[in-house]
RNA sequence: GCGGCGGUGGUGGAAUGGUAGACACGGCGGCCUCAAAAGCCGCUGUCCUUCGGGACGUGUGGGUUCGAAUCCCACCCGCCGUACCA
């Protein structure tokens, strides 16, 4: 007889085709008579089509996979559905490389990708597939775009935005990194443009509260509160009376240090603040200032970001009163001094800011404590002192307010400024208004017109979708290449039917990818972007799944948008991601990010061809944690590939008389230790999967199992068929097919419709375990007692074993503890 | 600076105050074979050993505890995010 081997390239398509041809895994909007049934919605994050998908592709859809099949066998109503962020820059620049239109491009990765995600066995609900880049689901981006609009939560403004030269667009403060652009890596510039923005400031402090009200990863929540960067503070104002004295001029200044008012030597501008030009004009301070603007102004944000860049700046001559002692302090204007934060402008507490030390120390200017350590007189004013803080701050030189305590003093510095009319507390955020329009053309149509009579005049819903035109020059000029399609430009007014002209910018693909899962619950509705009932039932989802990178992005915008789709009363979450899950990055084998340029990319489809989907999947399961980064290594797919193999066999050996493979009644011997093992795999992986997301931990306990088969050859075939039984059933959300396979060979039944196992208690617990004898905590012994003993009973076994005798001569026992069914430690002298 | 995470065999990792190193890779030995592949079985933290066992061992130094990889304090190192944010 030939022998047989596992063959995952006759195994896999089986099941890939029946699922497909019987649409096992999509789910119905309507929950049924009873309704019983609680919901699941499992998600990872949709991907960009480019190409083919990569290695990280599969960890997250398996990843993912596994969580829906596991809660579909518990008996849950699971929505895992999957579409495309198909509008983007890359399908862009290919085109005006290549000539080939992007949705050309496009189309044919979505192909790529629906192919690969089937072939990898990944249980997705197909009736519900969208791609963002379809008319019928960019009508809807449109019409949120217009309930924002109508909320005055989408606005257009002339502001400095940061504009990559290279991709000829704007971008959104978050996708600039270090100074450069997200995308292709150029230093971005500064330009003073109009452009379409989204409100998310209005949303800043409840995007910032309802953190706590989310289970999500530490670290991702931190990185949002880092960048909402909510600063409490004062409003101060200085005024400055010298430039006209007729018509004085106030300049409000944000501080987080109120308490620090008496300590200021002098005030900076920022290179920006559209007064620094005025204040100068006609004095001998203009050449320079002039100077040192316009130097500012054309800096790079990198260089001019540097923090260890010494301190510059020049005088303006001017100078504003200090509200609290009525000092005339003198202005500067300096690029350490940002216009996007707070006002523009800053009150210069050398004594208690590192900043403002530098610069005063390069400008001579005075340093003067205003807060000390007990009160001291004569307190350290060197740069050490910023770092050393202790319980006991006080006030001094701060006139009435000298002795009190910092905090004290702060509030009652604030409470003058209110009644003097020259401040009040008051709050900061980093978060800047989300910037929308891009000045491309594979995106989304921005559905405005503007009117000769009328102005901007929003596209009338049912004009929706603005369908993207097709032009034939991609190339970006510094305006959306959609300017140049004359015919779709030229419109008609919604309003007066006069002559108009469309709005040519697309929207940022953030805004795309903002409300896709919204979509999925109801995603073949045409009238609608969805049926708020049917929303209901779904949302939020459950269990969110994708890389860290979208941990700003992504989830913030996301966020956002719900909340103001809430507050229109579209729907009625205020999270959309209820639990969010973060995978770490599968590195190439040299331990580095996997990039072409450095040879080190492993193809997926590679790997599935040469050892079959379930272990692909169950490899990158097994690396090491889920969420941790982890290095490639071929020899570890072998590994796993072996383990699959060995339970083939195994099931391969007992098939021929299906439907015995139910826990067998009074096993003895060899046949209980195998079920008492089934039993423990069913609670190890029930645990370790639901629990804590600990997969790579559940496949090994999976492989003791089917090791633990192997091991007792003799064991009866209904105990071996229990246990073979009940590794594929266990495996079977992380290698789908071959936990179908065995299961049917050995049952005759299909293992996704069969709930999950429950562990026999009986068979958790054996008649002895292993005593651990310690001696003053070192393990001396290990000997069989019986489960359940009593505490004396144990103690008389540990001390009679060899181990523990041996190293009780002559010393006397002060305390024994015992662990029961565990250990027993004496403590000699 | 600030915030988050981490440091365990040759390697990936396991161990949520109770047997450190599950599982897997790699390595060594054996069986099967004419041979190989595949497969199966065994050994594999370091050092010492009279082969019974013993000592040491989770970044470093302290502490709490009968007992610490795990908790506390201080420090060292690494990774990620963020930063002239007033």
């Amino acid at each position: 007889m030939a022998e047989q081997r596992y063959d995952p390239t006759s195994i896999e398509p089986k099941w890939q085709q029946l699922w497909e041809r019987e649409h096992t895994w999509q789910v119905s909007n309507d929950p049924g008579a009873d309704g019983a049934e609680p919901k699941s919605y499992v998600l990872e994050m949709l991907p960009y089509p480019s190409g083919e998908p990569h290695v990280g592709h599969l960890k997250n859809y398996a990843l993912g996979d596994a969580i829906a099949h596991f809660h579909r066998r518990r008996g849950e109503r699971v929505l895992h559905p999957m579409g495309y962020d198909a509008f983007g820059l890359p399908a862009e620049n290919n085109a005006i490389k290549t000539g080939v239109h992007p949705r050309v491009a496009t189309d044919r990765s979505i192909a790529a990708y629906r192919h690969w995600f089937h072939r990898w066995g990944i249980s997705i609900d197909w009736s519900r597939e969208l791609g963002t880049h379809e008319p019928s689901y960019y009508r809807w981006t449109q019409w949120i775009f217009l309930r924002l609009y109508e909320r005055g939560l989408a606005y257009r403004k002339e502001a400095a935005v940061k504009w990559c030269p290279f991709d000829q667009t704007v971008l959104a403060n978050e996708q600039v990194i270090d100074g450069r652009c997200e995308r292709c890596g150029h230093e971005v510039e500064l330009r003073q443009l109009e452009q379409w923005f989204f409100r998310i400031t209005d949303y800043a402090d409840r995007l910032l509260d309802d953190l706590d009200a989310i289970d999500w990863p530490e670290n991702v929540k931190a990185m949002q509160r880092n960048w909402i960067g909510r600063s409490e503070g004062a409003e101060v104002t200085f005024r400055c009376q010298d430039a006209d004295p007729a018509h004085p001029v106030d300049y409000p200044v944000f501080t987080t240090r109120p308490d620090t008012l008496f300590g200021v030597t002098f005030f900076v501008l920022a290179p920006e603040h559209p007064d620094v030009l005025k204040l100068v004009a006609g004095t001998e301070h203009e050449a320079a200032v002039h100077e040192y603007v316009n130097r500012a102004l054309t800096e790079s944000a990198e260089t001019r970001g540097a923090a260890d860049k010494p301190k510059t700046g020049v005088p303006l001559g001017r100078t504003v009163i200090n509200p609290v002692n009525g000092e005339q302090t003198p202005m500067f204007v300096a690029d350490y001094v940002l216009m996007e934060y707070g006002t523009g402008a800053v009150m210069g507490v050398p004594a208690h800011d590192q900043r403002d030390y530098e610069f005063a120390t390069a400008f001579g200017l005075p340093i003067r404590p205003v807060v000390a350590p007990g009160g001291a007189e004569d307190p350290d004013v060197s740069a050490a002192a910023f770092t050393a803080h202790t319980d006991d701050e006080r006030l001094i030189n701060s006139g009435a307010f000298s002795g009190m305590d910092a905090v004290a003093g702060r509030e009652a510095i604030v409470g003058w400024l209110q009644e003097q009319g020259a401040g009040h507390s008051s709050v900061n955020f980093r978060l800047r208004d989300w910037l929308i329009s891009r000045q491309r053309y594979w995106g989304c149509p921005i559905p405005m017109i503007y009117c000769d009579t009328h102005g901007l005049v929003p596209v009338p819903d049912a004009d929706l979708p603005v369908r993207l035109p097709e032009i034939e020059d991609y190339q970006p000029r510094g305006r959306s290449p959609l300017a140049a399609a004359e015919d779709w430009v030229n419109t008609t007014c919604p309003r007066c039917g006069g002559p108009a002209r469309r709005e040519t910018d697309t929207m940022d693909t953030f805004v795309d990818s903002s409300w896709y899962y919204l979509r999925y619950c109801d995603a073949r509705n045409d009238t609608a972007p969805w049926d708020r009932e049917v929303l209901g039932r779904w949302m939020p989802v459950d269990t969110y799944i994708g890389g860290i990178e979208h941990a700003i992005l992504h989830l913030m915008y996301s966020r956002f948008v719900v909340k103001a789709l809430a507050d229109m009363d579209l729907l009625d979450v205020q999270e959309p991601f209820r639990q969010l899950f973060t995978q770490g990055m599968i590195l190439g084998a040299d331990g580095n990010k996997m990039s072409s340029s450095k040879g080190n990319v492993v193809a997926p489809s590679e790997i599935v061809e040469r050892f079959g989907a379930d272990a692909a999947r169950c490899y990158v399961m097994f690396m090491g944690p889920l969420e941790q980064d982890a290095a490639w290594a071929d020899t570890g797919v072998e590994g796993v590939y072996r383990f699959l193999s060995r339970l083939w066999r195994l099931g391969e050996g007992l098939a021929g008389a299906p439907g015995e493979a139910g826990q067998p009644a009074a096993p003895e011997g060899d046949a209980l230790t195998l079920v008492r093992k089934a039993n423990w795999t069913i609670d190890k992986v029930t645990a370790d999967v639901a629990g804590r997301w600990s997969f790579n931990t559940a496949i090994a306990a999976v492989m003791e199992l089917v090791n633990e088969v192997y091991r007792h050859p003799e064991a009866d075939d209904g105990a071996r068929r229990f246990a073979v039984a009940t590794a594929a059933s266990l495996v079977f959300p992380f290698a789908p097919h071959l936990g179908s396979e065995v299961y049917e060979m050995l049952t005759g039944r299909r293992v996704w419709t069969e709930p999950w196992p429950d562990a026999d208690p009986a068979m958790l617990v054996a008649e002895t375990f292993e005593l651990v004898c310690q001696v003053n905590g070192r393990v001396r012994d290990r000997v069989d007692a019986p489960s359940g003993a009593p505490g004396e009973e144990l103690e008389a076994l540990c001390r009679a074993s060899t181990g523990v005798r041996a190293h009780l001569d002559g010393h006397e026992v002060v305390k024994v503890v015992v662990v029961p069914d565990k250990l027993v430690n004496l403590v000699v002298r």
